[in-house]
DNA sequence: GTTAAATAGGACTATTTTAAGCCTATTGCC
DNA sequence: GGCAATAGGCTTAAAATAGTCCTATTTAAC
């Protein structure tokens, strides 16, 4: 359980990669996956998510590739997150109501969902500056 | 991701279910999963790694079931993760390093780790006990 | 203008995890 | 002994995740 996802690795990695290389640098999603040791196909598709959300910029043509699209200073883990794999939803009543046969009667929702926002909140607290930081030590 | 299994959600309104009813009272999987809505097997083997877990303790027999293992006070939220879902690992690196193919060369175990460390906390902080008192109110 | 190298993305498949269900003990009160 | 309960192994079903394949589009270089 609360398991991060491989694509959500996938990007985290990517993102602190491009960060390394520079804001201007332009990456192609071949060189990332070679450099980091992951599938060129399945990093793609998560640079594809990232870009939507703004946390990558694409170049596209023979020269092209992938770029950061913000500040490192502007990116957080939960940004990160949300753009892979959308809003979090620690129960699934919220995801849809109808995937909790109890939604009605249920105690325990008031509390998940303060729960869910403090995760969220440490996701949030980090961005990939500091978190460069960290690993630059 | 970052989603409570079903069998988690079961066994925590089983517990406050439990609670509720108070320590000393036995009750049948059979009653809790009518009262709460759930399915009987399934509840069933959430109630065995309560028990297994001394958060629940069972009576065999006819007049048998389940009641509290311990004090509310003592039962926390992160014990009923655990019980049920053994040990978190955020990442797949945690529970063997041969799930991930870039383990050696992995610049974010540590951060990782942290953040995992930093959830479970707040598992831990909240008790049956304060919880239910939530609930009441 | 053709080619080649890149992103874009839809559609599909495979794998893994989660959720259930089934069946057979075993226990212990009546 | 019979019945109503837990104990738990084994199997199946469903869902989520991970990964692949294929085709289009873009654009620099020739």
């Amino acid at each position: 359980m609360l398991q991060v996802s491989r694509k959500f690795e996938y990007g985290l990695h990517a993102v602190t990669y491009l960060a390394t290389k520079g804001l201007g640098r332009v990456v192609t999603v071949k060189e990332m996956a070679d450099e980091i040791g992951f599938s060129q196909e399945f990093l793609s598709k998560a640079m594809q998510s990232l870009k939507r959300a703004g946390i990558a910029a694409s170049v596209q043509g023979v020269k092209g590739g992938y770029r950061l699209g913000k500040a490192t200073e502007e990116i957080t883990v939960a940004d990160i997150a949300i753009a892979i794999e959308g809003e979090p939803h620690l129960v699934r009543c919220g995801v849809k109501a109808d995937r909790c046969e109890i939604f009605s009667s249920c105690h325990h929702r008031g509390y998940m969902n303060i729960l869910q926002h403090k995760i969220q909140g440490l996701l949030n607290a980090t961005t990939i500056h500091t978190l460069l930081k960290e690993i630059e030590r």
